[in-house]
RNA sequence: GGCCCGUUCGUCUAUCGGUUAGGACAUAGGAUUUUCAAUCCUAUAAGAGGAGUUCGACUCUCCUACGGGCUACCA
């Protein structure tokens, strides 16, 4: 069994595209078979290899290794072409001198039984062999048609079911151009023959082609491969998820914090349910249990929030040390932490974890917590102030630090340092939390934090006094 | 306009003629906690509408509505 995934890069590679090559890859290594990367650049002049990079970049980040390609139709153009021709020499295709301008007039003000016209009309293939001698003579540009036949095709599409169509709703498609180049009709045919491919896995905007391709497939004398149309990804929009929808190129998600094996998980899920709803599943556990027909039929709505969920845990299940690793490698924000010690950064990192949902999200802690960046002016030391008045903080920061003061530094740690403060707010009559709240707006300049103790703790003795002085020192320069 | 595909909680989905229509995300409440997150518990919430077939339909058929796709010398 041979599947592949068959991008153009004409644009970014986008979340669509992306799960096009998952189904792909895990229906065929489910199978045992091969998937190979095609890059379809047939339209010169909206392609890039950059683009093609991109792809492959992408493909790669998300663990779904090729076994065979990149291969690029650009290198082909030459079978593209005699096979264009000897469609023409068999009958089977002729050649059209008519412009589009001419064509679309022809659509648009042609009507028949008061029908307007939405197919070629196929004015050239009536053209005599002289007419045809005298326009090359001429040299008139010109497209090779395939002529479609009369009759009905069939299929059964993997996902849809069976498929069927009268050919009188099918167009002369063009399979190549007046300049010579193939359209995608012809090189994915020709291609997907070449290549051996068994299945093509690809999304459910090529449904109505298929039948065109097929009655190519059967005028080369092929046996088509077997089908299965995937459902589109829709936004939240309900509109097509493209490119149009911003940023969904998928290295965006990597830039943004994502991590492969959220996309892969949550691209899993839509249109299909691995056994487990709650359950975060590795590439092989996926591939292990992969059927094409299980997918559903309905399209998809790309939902942030669950892609958050899930990126959330997958981040909380990870050691902080791969999660440096992971930080070092996507977030350039690392690179100004150089000279703090790993140690310091992997011990933040486990800090700080649980209430991550990106990896991006780790920016504003380091800034906080190694950097020092700490403004006070926010929304929360207003709440703060509600139930703690700046002169009572004050009072209670400056007796709590007495009590850090005793502490030996090498017995600053969570457990001592919640004792010293327990003791000190029933020494002063009053709750933990009189201490706590301000502490911890003092360490942070936030009202959320992992157990402040262990934030103590992270920070040792030296660095804990320091920053709650400042922020005394702050209270006292502003309204005392 | 024509042809095609689709339609279960707000979202992703389970069910493949007989279920109190299940789970997950989100939302709300509770437990826990120094805060938040996490975790656990609970709640809210669905078969587009209409005909048929059947003892019985979310499941099968048809119609309508809605959404999407295709209708290029783009892929």
């Amino acid at each position: 069994m041979k599947v592949r995934f068959a991008p153009s890069p004409t644009g970014h590679l986008h979340i669509g595209g992306v799960r096009t090559a998952l189904f792909n890859y895990l229906f065929v290594k489910n199978q045992g078979g091969q998937f190979i990367l095609r890059i379809e650049d047939t339209d010169l002049s909206r392609s890039s290899r950059e683009m093609a990079e991109e792809i492959l970049e992408g493909l790669r980040w998300l663990g779904m290794n090729w076994d065979e390609g990149p291969i690029y139709q650009s290198d082909h153009f030459e079978k593209y072409r005699e096979t264009a021709y000897r469609l023409l020499e068999q009958g089977k295709a002729y050649r059209c001198f008519c412009t589009p301008a001419e064509i679309e007039a022809r659509k648009n003000s042609l009507e028949n039984d008061g029908e307007k016209i939405y197919k070629y009309d196929r004015l050239c293939l009536n053209l005599t062999s002289e007419q045809i001698q005298q326009k090359l003579r001429e040299k008139t540009p010109y497209v090779i048609r395939f002529f479609i036949p009369t009759g009905k095709t069939y299929f059964k599409d993997a996902i849809h079911k069976e498929m069927e169509t009268d050919n009188s709703e099918l167009e002369d498609f063009t399979l190549l151009k007046s300049d010579n180049s193939p359209t995608y009709h012809l090189s994915v045919v020709i291609d997907d023959c070449d290549m051996g491919i068994t299945h093509v896995i690809r999304g459910d905007d090529h449904l109505s082609n298929t039948f065109k391709q097929i009655l190519l497939f059967k005028a080369l004398g092929l046996n088509p491969p077997k089908f299965a149309h995937l459902p589109l990804i829709l936004g939240p929009d309900k509109k097509k998820l493209s490119k149009r929808h911003g940023e969904t190129s998928i290295l965006e998600f990597k830039k943004n914090g994502y991590l492969p094996e959220t996309l892969v998980n949550f691209l899993s899920q839509l249109s299909w349910l691995p056994a487990d709803s709650k359950k975060i599943f590795t590439m092989e556990e996926l591939v292990k249990q992969f059927s094409l027909n299980k997918l559903s039929k309905s399209s998809p709505v790309f939902d942030y929030d669950k892609l958050r969920f899930l990126n959330g845990r997958i981040i909380q299940q990870k050691e902080a040390k791969d999660l440096y690793k992971l930080l070092a490698e996507t977030q350039p924000f690392m690179d100004e932490y150089n000279e703090f010690p790993e140690t310091k950064k992997i011990n933040l990192i486990d800090l700080v974890k649980p209430r991550m949902k990106t990896l991006a999200d780790f920016e504003a802690k380091f800034n906080i917590y190694l950097k020092g960046e700490l403004n006070y002016q926010n929304n929360d030391l207003d709440k703060l102030n509600e139930t703690h008045s700046n002169t009572d903080m004050k009072r209670y920061l400056k007796e709590l630090l007495v009590k850090l003061g005793n502490l030996n530094e090498s017995r600053f740690g969570s457990a001592e340092i919640e004792a010293e403060l327990r003791a000190c707010a029933a020494e002063n009559n009053i709750d933990a939390a009189c201490l706590i709240h301000p502490a911890r707006f003092a360490l942070t300049a936030e009202a959320v934090s992992p157990s402040i103790f262990d934030v103590f703790a992270f920070f040792g003795k030296e660095e804990s006094i320091r920053r709650i002085n400042r922020f005394i020192d702050y209270l006292e320069k502003n309204n005392g």
